[in-house]
DNA sequence: CGACGTCCTTAACTTTTGTTGGAACTTGGC
DNA sequence: GCCAAGTTCCAACAAAAGTTAAGGACGTCG
């Protein structure tokens, strides 16, 4: 098992959500990509522009979002290294959203043409990519309910649970806590309220003794009470080949 | 170009959306599939079941939802004829979601294995269906953005639009109208609002003039007010094979 | 070291949305 | 033609979330 920092990420939640094969692993290990190093708050690929890569993420955190007429903005994901978070413009030329680096970030880009070809050469691949996209959505259709039906301290506990289990995936959990670099600004636009109300929720949960937030960290205090509270069913994140 | 009135809308919709040839016409008009027919709010496939096959929606309307612990369930699409909105179980193999028929439906459906031979057979089948599921995600994404950030009336107005430019697509607007065969409830659902709530925004719409419900149809009113409110801009549809 | 900016925090007040309960109206079946 | 069930509609009140404004904590940079 050869180490390959840029794509280790990326492996390591493809052998967990699919069955890839030795010779694809192979493929996918030699694939040829751009490394560039981004700074925090930085704009990866905008709203309306027509992409000709899509990029791995293998260090750092990025969000997708759009900002709707009235300027309200809506974030729509977060992303985790291993991820390639606009896969979809591969077909989707050009973008309905916007992805945006958290912190710094180091991006591998693939070329669209080199994963056509890769796609022609091993359906396989193209199979595993496409149901990656399909979690993708997955995952949407949980940003939905939660942002529709669930209260807002519920919404927030989703989320961090959400992503606590994408992070375990990749060995990113380190006991009770994780990373969530979000302001408490941009947690109140991926739960759909606003900043100050954002920071009401944060301070119950506190109050409750259920989770402390801070710089960027999630650490969790009552396990029971955190679960009970998010309504967190992870079935939808299909982290089995057979799921 | 032959006329077959189970595969008639989907071929409407493929040839607007992809570059399809006639080759791959053909495959897609001799696809073997089986016709059931199916009485309103029916279940078609239900969340946590194992899916061997996919519908294509011949006639009628279908939604898609998940229901939380709480019992609130939230609306996550609407479907209508020419869609396929279970693809994504071809590689997502158990259902995170409900598939319901709103009205009575006929269905066509295709077998898992038979898309898959496809697939293996003619790359450029796989991915305009690919291309399908990702314009379906691009459809949830918006769907965040209405429930998290629009007022209500907007949201409305927004699920109003959305419906209309697809159902226009296979030739089913008449006029200023086009059928919506929702309860103020299941617009509730949709919106994540409570039934009182959506009566209470429909009503506020038709005092405005902006548009009339009733019985599951949708009159507009005034279409500049109409587009206004509902903040939409139809590029996340992905309507054209070059978008 | 102090000035500035960003983020966090809180309070007071307004608006939107949810809840409850009930009346009027369709609609399909008998 | 009438009943039953599901809708639609509405009012009064409660709760959740938005708005505005302002002080404090913290880090960074000159």
């Amino acid at each position: 098992m050869p180490s390959d920092p840029i794509r280790a990420a990326l492996v390591r939640r493809l052998r967990i959500s699919s069955n890839i094969s030795d010779d694809d692993l192979r493929e996918i290990e030699t694939l040829p990509v751009t490394v560039r190093h981004m700074p925090a708050e930085t704009p990866v690929v905008r709203d309306g522009e027509r992409a000709t890569s899509s990029c791995l993420i293998a260090d750092g955190f990025c969000a997708r979002s759009k900002t709707i007429a009235s300027g309200r903005r809506q974030i729509l994901s977060l992303h985790i290294p291993g991820e390639i978070p606009d896969l979809m413009s591969l077909f989707l030329h050009v973008m309905d959203h916007d992805l945006t680096t958290l912190t710094p970030c180091t991006l591998a880009f693939i070329n669209h043409e080199t994963l056509q070809r890769l796609h022609r050469r091993r359906p396989s691949v193209a199979e595993m990519f496409w149901r990656d996209t399909l979690i993708d959505a997955a995952m949407f259709r949980e940003w939905i309910v939660n942002v529709g039906q669930r209260p807002a301290p519920a919404r927030l506990a989703h989320v961090m649970i959400e992503l606590r289990e994408r992070l375990r995936v990749i060995g990113a959990v380190e006991g009770d806590s994780f990373e969530m670099p979000l302001t408490q600004e941009q947690i109140g636009e991926a739960l759909g309220i606003t900043a100050v109300h954002a920071n009401r929720v944060i301070k119950q949960l506190r109050q409750e003794g259920v989770v402390e937030v801070q710089r960027g960290r999630v650490t969790v205090l009552d396990e029971r009470k955190f679960l009970q509270l998010a309504d967190f069913d992870g079935r939808y994140l299909h982290q089995s080949p057979t799921s």
